[in-house]
DNA sequence: AAATTAAATTAACATGCGTAAAAATTTTTG
DNA sequence: CAAAAATTTTTACGCATGTTAATTTAATTT
């Protein structure tokens, strides 16, 4: 059952019966036709195939119903399962997503904007990089193109942003583990890749000494986004020489734990809670993969249902209302303790 | 230093003293203008803020410098990884990326075939789902667009199919295990998603059968694309029933591996090689994450560098000729045993 | 310097759809 | 059923650039 080819929108209206300003709007907002239209239209859709030229489309219409989403590294699936989410929400809005990923990479951000910028989308959702991205740059994006950040804060950046609340979430895995056992030392990196990062480092030392505790930071060389490997590297170094202050090692996201449970398994440390387990090891942000690591992560869940959500609103309620918010909004949400088998 | 914003092409002309036409061919391709206007027109892009409407630049241009990307599920490294490689090399070939995911729905297959033949894309690379793909639906698309597909094979669609040598690595795999150990049974999911899988399970029987072993298949049950989940559940429970035929587990994938790992790892069975391991279990593609499992997942590495760069260089191959290929063109690339801790 | 060749300019039409205004039609309301 | 309200149709122009053909200008060759 082949469907006849149908090249134009003129074509397509002969075809159907329907004049042409009428297909125009129902393109643009089915309902905004009456119902019966609508159905003559989905009717012969059935029997034609024919979508609108996206260039002709977009050239005349004062806002075009695209949104573009940028993500600082598509390669690992913590964004890549928030953008997941954010597509079909964006489609579901009636606005096209379109999805870049900047790959670590502070000139490929800014490339994204301009490639977006040339695209005159209604509004961009960004996840920064953060310490590497080029401020400026971004800045003058921002002021022709509503942008909500989200995930990574840039101050002043954008119309609002929303995220994590890291105070609360190391808290909350400072105290747990505290009370569980031995205090945890925090691992990072070194040069901390976006705020996110000090943020948790802050939170963690605030919580220590909260709890009468001398915070221990454990600091990786390395830079870049190959996470995993760095904490395997370091962690390794760090096992080996028998640096770790106390058995508990507190990971500044679920990546960095993955590759140093790694080392940990290589060095025949055993990882765990209870009798014959040498190391305890947290991480943060619930990564996909926490649940199938060994043993499981006990990590720190990100609520990025609701960031996404709420992200995506904001822009929309930018976007329909057609102007800036005088003062930028930002907002930080409440991560849940999820208590595995690591620590 | 603020530049003077210029909005057409036709205000463009006027300040830089230059007719449009030719700025059309320069922006269309610099080298088809004299050296002395390109010098001047690269003078003038100093002074004023300019870049061509990319709507209406589109709109007439017979053929856009535009190839699409679809993988089938972005939220696996493995694909991410590829699509990170892929993306670069478009761009250096002049051509403007855009990259969709399935996400394991063959309704969103379809509707990423649809969002692109809006986009008049000069052709499109496809890693398609797999069993559950639309096969009429695409076939209709690939008329109106070369497109090449890698990966995932589905016969008779697209002007060529560039993918792994599966009878090949899986050999190589079974070869391996048996001669250095129990031989393997082979774990997989009962639905297979897609023909790599099926490829794979006759493979192993032929490799068995070759050295006169009996093949032995674990099939488990569930659907959909959370292989990790599904591995950890069914591998359980193969595990806690004692229904392992022998002590080698070779894996149809290793996101399945990694799933088995978990259950492996819970159900207190040490996997590894040498003294005291009572389980050995590989993989196959050799997932970013592979390296990072505990312990670290023996596999079958991928050419997929070699499968991106063959798969785009054909597409780009038949957008610069103007012409389809008189036959479908169908490569296999051997893979590499990778060997670590785990088998 | 004249002849030849290459490139740029001018003028005009094409692209496919958005959009606006006026006229015609359908639906809803009283 | 007539009047009012809501939609649709008709007609026509606009958008920003691609593209073509004829003409003019500049560069190269003889």
């Amino acid at each position: 059952m082949q469907l006849q080819k149908v090249r134009t929108m003129e074509e397509f209206a002969t075809l159907s019966g329907i004049s042409r300003p009428t297909l125009s709007k129902f393109f643009n907002n089915p309902k905004s036709v009456r119902q019966s239209t609508r159905d003559r239209i989905e009717a012969a859709l059935e029997r034609y195939d024919f979508v609108p030229n996206f260039y002709a489309t977009n050239q005349n219409r004062q806002l075009t119903r695209n949104i573009g989403i940028i993500m600082p590294y598509l390669a690992d699936p913590f964004f890549a399962e928030v953008a997941r989410n954010l597509e079909p929400m964006c489609a579901q809005a009636g606005f096209n997503p379109i999805l870049l990923s900047s790959y670590g990479d502070p000139d490929r951000e800014i490339e994204n904007l301009r490639s977006l910028k040339a695209i005159k989308p209604a509004g961009v959702l960004l996840a920064p990089l953060g310490r590497r991205s080029r401020r400026d740059d971004m800045m003058t994006f921002c002021d022709d193109i509503p942008t909500v950040l989200f995930d990574c804060d840039i101050e002043g950046l954008g119309v609002a942003f929303f995220g994590s609340n890291n105070e609360q979430s190391v808290g909350l895995l400072v105290e747990y583990l505290c009370r569980t056992g031995e205090p945890p030392s925090f691992f990072e990196m070194r040069t901390a890749p976006n705020p996110n990062a000090n943020k948790r480092r802050a939170a963690y030392d605030l919580a220590m000494r909260a709890l009468g505790r001398t915070p221990m930071i454990l600091a990786a060389e390395g830079t870049g986004w190959d996470f995993e490997a760095i904490a395997y590297q370091e962690g390794g170094k760090l096992i080996k020489a028998r640096e770790l202050p106390t058995d508990t090692v507190l990971c500044s996201n679920d990546r960095l734990a993955i590759g140093f449970l790694a080392a940990a398994y290589e060095n025949e440390l055993r990882v765990g809670i209870g009798h014959g387990h040498a190391l305890r090891v947290a991480g943060h942000d619930d990564h996909p993969f926490a649940r199938f690591t060994c043993p499981a992560l006990t990590t720190a869940a990100q609520d990025y249902g609701a960031i996404a959500t709420t992200s995506l609103n904001r822009l929309l309620s930018i976007i329909e209302s057609g102007r800036r918010p005088d003062a930028r909004e930002a907002k930080l949400f409440d991560c849940t303790l999820v208590m595995r088998q690591s620590a």
